[in-house]
RNA sequence: GGGGCUGUAGCUCAGUUGGACAGAGCAGCGGAUUUCUAAUCCGCCGGUCGGGGGUUCGAAUCCCUCCAGCCCUGCCA
């Protein structure tokens, strides 16, 4: 299969989506390949023709190649189309095709052929999904906090992406090393110096550093807000400032500067002092982790890489890749020396994260040596990485695939970008304990409707109802992120994301819930239908449907992995959903016909419940078995 | 000045890299429950795909041009 587009390098990691696949797409492209043998001299672009139908009265599968291959062989369109189909090996795979309009081949799957795949699906561990014969090495670097200070909205995207890829590729079969490039050597920790050598509360410090540390970073960003210094954080300024507070927040500014200048030059006490900090640092980000559900193989940040930078530098200017320019060390990238050049050490002799970033590049590529880089960075820093990569392969980097997974920002309902009413960044931590709150109140409303209309409703632990609140909350604020398309900007909102109807989390996990309590119900035992799976019987028309959106998982996480777009999981996630719900309400299933009805109902109902918990758990949202 | 991204229904977004009458959700309107969870299902309403030009049998998609918004652009990361 060709993939959209992509740039050669790419290709690395994705051409081992092109041998493994299995699904029905893919066989269908392989019958088409043999069919056009002789008719061009590359037959791949017109088997790429090959797809989906995008209308199921066209049938389930439509080939488009009919017509541009008859303009280059100057004959007439449906003619090429009869031709083709002359030769197709149909097999036992499809139906008679059909052809239409000006020349479109409609494909559709045999009904025996559809219930065979199936059961061969049910009884598969992996659903169906081949894990790759080549498995590829990737190193994914994501999330990257600072972490002096507490995580905000801002982290929220590259963490989620992040985590939802290197998932994705880990189940396709890869090897994913999930890389945190922490901020841990930046301003942030001398503005933390200077408030801990100044404002530190001894009592508290000892009772509980991590809120210490918190609180002591908070005072000195206040401090510092009238000089906007850390506007990132900090925002626009809400009010003005008086002359007198301007000139307190440069001084306290100034002091930050000076702590983070002695800890890079080597100072001891600051030094110590870094020691002693990050672990409560890193704890504090730790546990959003641990809320979050997302695991890293290494962090290694900015600390880890400074000792290399010196030596980078030499080895740059030594292959005369760098040179020096206006006092500083610089990489022109612009041959005609029109485009800014990348600095790697500034004229007062510190060096920049391109620097920092180069190091990683040489680290990951010496000791892992991967077959791909994937930074799953915001948008805004499309240059630098531009820049890096073509630095980096200058350098001699120029195996490995580098890409930036690029993403918009996250806004608030304003259309500017998301900020508390107070002007500041949206902390991470109360973000989800929001989320939670509101999916917990969100569960009681319903529960008290439900009573209400007499519905039976499940009794719950109390547990049971804090693992459901966790689920639906942290769910809905990741569900919400992930499917919609990387590239463009996502406006935060509350009430959408945790809508109980529509593309949401929360929709896939009724659907979940709802399939669970049948076996319940019926006292079913789920395992049967996965050692030896009944016969299939596709029959009415939501069966059907139910069945095609099945067989398609595979070739959505492909097409998923090779674009790094996850919101091709959530799309399929959702069509799946909306053909099970369907089926749900048409097809009894306990009380199906006959026994053998029942039983191919129930291992569709199976089959469609795993396929859910499959995806939701690629992109790190959980399944509740009864909510 | 240079570069990038975006513009599709009232709102939020899909649109499988050039295919069939442009699709969803939300909102609005109207239906469905003696049957497995109604956080559901079914239907209706709703579009100058930012404007214009071009290529093509065929364009939301490719090319040119203009408009609007956001972002980046040598010593922050």
């Amino acid at each position: 299969m060709r993939y959209r587009g992509a740039p050669y390098n790419r290709m690395i990691v994705q051409e081992s989506f092109d041998t493994d696949a299995m699904h029905p797409l893919s066989r269908i492209q392989q019958r088409f390949r043999d069919a056009l043998q002789g008719m061009a001299a590359d037959v791949e672009p017109y088997v790429a023709m090959v797809k989906p139908a995008q209308d199921a009265r066209h049938g389930d599968y439509q080939a488009n190649c009919a017509m541009s291959l008859a303009k280059t062989l100057g004959k007439k369109p449906r003619d090429i189309a009869q031709q083709i189909v002359g030769k197709l090996d149909l097999g036992d795979l499809l139906q008679a095709p059909e052809i239409a309009g000006p020349g479109f081949i409609n494909l559709r799957l045999r009904d025996d052929w559809i219930a065979a795949r199936l059961r061969d699906m049910a009884a598969d561990e992996r659903l169906g999904v081949a894990a790759a014969q080549a498995p590829r090495t990737i190193v994914i670097d994501f999330s990257s906090p600072n972490v002096a200070k507490p995580m905000h909205v801002g982290h929220l995207r590259s963490t989620i992406i992040g985590d939802a890829l290197a998932r994705l590729f880990r189940f396709l079969g890869h090897r994913v090393i999930a890389d945190n490039h922490l901020g841990d050597w930046g301003t942030q920790f001398g503005m933390l110096l200077h408030a801990f050598k100044n404002f530190r509360d001894e009592q508290a410090l000892k009772s509980d550093p991590v809120r210490e540390m918190l609180r002591l970073y908070l005072k000195v960003r206040e401090l510092m807000r009238a000089a906007e210094v850390d506007e990132d954080d900090a925002g626009p300024s809400a009010r003005t400032y008086s002359a007198d507070e301007i000139a307190q927040a440069r001084q306290v500014a100034d002091a930050a500067r000076t702590e983070t200048a002695r800890l890079h030059a080597g100072d001891a006490e600051n030094v110590a002092l870094w020691e002693q900090f990050m672990p409560w640092c890193l704890e504090e980000i730790d546990r959003i982790y641990r809320r979050l559900d997302v695991r890293f193989d290494h962090t290694h940040g900015e600390s880890f890489y400074n000792p290399m930078l010196d030596g980078v530098v030499r080895d740059l200017l030594d292959k005369k890749i760098a040179e020096e320019s206006q006092g500083a060390i610089a990489i022109f990238l612009d041959p005609e020396r029109k485009q800014p050049p990348a600095l790697v050490r500034k004229k007062d002799g510190a060096f920049t994260y391109t620097t920092s970033d180069l190091a990683t590049i040489r680290y990951r590529a010496d000791t892992w040596q991967p077959d791909a880089m994937l930074y799953v960075v915001d948008a805004r820093q499309a240059l630098h990485f531009k820049n890096l990569f073509t630095a980096a392969r200058k350098w001699g980097y120029d195996k490995v695939a580098l890409e930036h997974v690029s993403f918009g920002s996250v806004l608030g309902e304003d259309r500017k970008p998301l900020k508390t009413r107070e002007g500041g960044a949206v902390e991470l931590g109360s973000l989800i304990e929001e989320a939670v709150a509101r999916a917990g109140q969100m569960y009681e409303q319903i529960r008290a409707e439900r009573i209400e209309r007499g519905d039976e409703v499940p009794e719950l632990t109390a547990e049971e109802r804090k693992q459901i609140e966790e689920a639906v909350g942290i769910g809905a604020v990741k569900y919400a992120d992930l499917c919609q398309n990387r590239a463009t900007d996502y406006v935060f909102s509350w009430s959408k994301m945790l809508a109980m109807t529509g593309n949401t989390a929360t929709y896939m996990q009724y659907a979940y819930a709802r399939n669970r309590s049948i076996f319940r119900k019926g006292d079913v035992d789920v395992s049967r239908f996965r050692a030896s799976p009944p016969p299939v019987v596709v029959a009415h028309p939501a069966e059907r449907a139910l069945a095609m959106e099945l067989l398609r998982l595979e070739e959505t996480l492909h097409s998923a992995a090779a674009e790094y777009q996850p919101s091709d999981i959530t799309n399929y996630l959702w069509n799946l959903s909306k053909s099970y719900s369907s089926f749900f309400d048409k097809c009894p299933v306990l009380k199906a016909d006959t026994p053998e009805l029942r039983d191919s109902r129930l291992l569709l109902c199976d089959l469609t419940a795993r396929t859910i918990q499959q995806c939701l758990g690629l992109l790190g949202i959980r399944t509740i078995e009864m909510m």
